[in-house]
DNA sequence: AGCTACTCCTGGTAGC
DNA sequence: TGCTACCAGGAGTAGC
């Protein structure tokens, strides 16, 4: 599912569409997809509202909402949240919704915001105050507070293996499967060390690695390899030619040329070269 | 504190 | 061909 780079560009792609636009009505396929509230509830928040801005924080599209009348008053917003298989995206009101159309706004231009989702995961919910509700998220990777003197700094004293840290949200924001392993390839760091191991200059490069890599995938607009992620125009992204390990078990590592590992950690794929990403004492793959 | 297992869901595909 | 088992980009919760 979309990560980072994945949910940038779909909020980047969308601003245009429904910026400026008023919530006419609301309706849902699935309504755990609100994340709680019934639908009349959600529509209550919801209509009338006008989409005044729409960002990004972590993996979260951000539709900030005013009310007409008072458009310097911020009136909640729209947190969508993507998970494994949510697809936001903006059609004619004439196009049938599709048999995962999980929520749909009608918007004030003829036209229909949709949330689809397979799996079901994802959210499309209303909160009235997004910085409380977004607060335990961890510090932007693409913005300047993260450095590699915050990283080291923050990694010191934690014992956690490396891997599942960088993709706790509340440490990091945005990093998922994908780009993690990408990031500690590039920066020449196993998954498995430990936090607290970690370098001042191996925390600088992986600091670089991680912004290379996504500000890569952002300007290709994400990484597609089966039909879940989609731009919301329908094309598909093209930093998937670019892996380095994910998905390359069995493979050469570009770098060195040695066999690109998959193993298991924290009960996610992990990829890795074994040469370019030396393993921590008592790790035997 | 940090690790693992389990849960939410569906569809694609590898393997037999 | 058809069936089954497993896998998937996320993340919250519970238990140890």
């Amino acid at each position: 599912m979309p990560e980072l780079p994945e949910v940038e560009t779909v909020a980047r792609l969308i601003a245009p569409r429904v910026t400026g636009r008023t919530i006419l009505s609301a309706e849902a396929g699935w309504l755990r997809s609100l994340g709680g509230p019934s639908l009349a509830d959600f529509e209550e928040s919801v209509r009338g509202a006008t989409i005044a801005h729409v960002g990004r924080r972590a993996k979260y599209i951000v539709l900030s909402l005013t009310r007409p009348g008072q458009p310097a008053q911020p009136s909640g917003a729209l947190l969508v949240h993507l998970r494994m298989s949510g697809r936001l995206h903006v059609e004619p009101r004439s196009l049938p919704l599709g048999p995962y159309t999980r929520v749909a706004l009608q918007l004030s231009d003829e036209h229909t915001l949709r949330f689809d989702d397979v799996r079901k995961f994802g959210r499309f919910t209303f909160t009235e105050d997004p910085l409380a509700t977004l607060a335990h998220l961890g510090p932007e990777p693409l913005e300047g507070d993260f450095t590699g003197e915050w990283l080291h700094a923050a990694l010191r004293g934690r014992q956690r293996q490396l891997k599942p840290l960088l993709l706790d949200q509340e440490f990091v924001a945005g990093l998922g499967n994908i780009y993690v392993d990408e990031a500690l390839h590039e920066a020449k760091l196993h998954p498995l060390m430990s936090a607290d191991r970690v370098t001042k200059a191996q925390a600088e490069r992986l600091v670089d690695a991680i912004r290379m890599i996504l500000s890569e995938a952002i300007a290709r607009e994400g990484s597609s390899f089966d039909t879940f992620y989609r731009t919301p125009e329908g094309q598909p992204g093209s930093y998937q030619d670019q892996f380095r390990v994910y998905g390359r078990d069995g493979r050469a590592c570009r770098r060195c040329g040695a066999t690109v590992q998959k193993f298991v950690v924290g009960q996610r794929g992990t990829h890795v070269c074994p040469r370019c990403q030396r393993a921590p004492r008592g790790v035997g793959a």
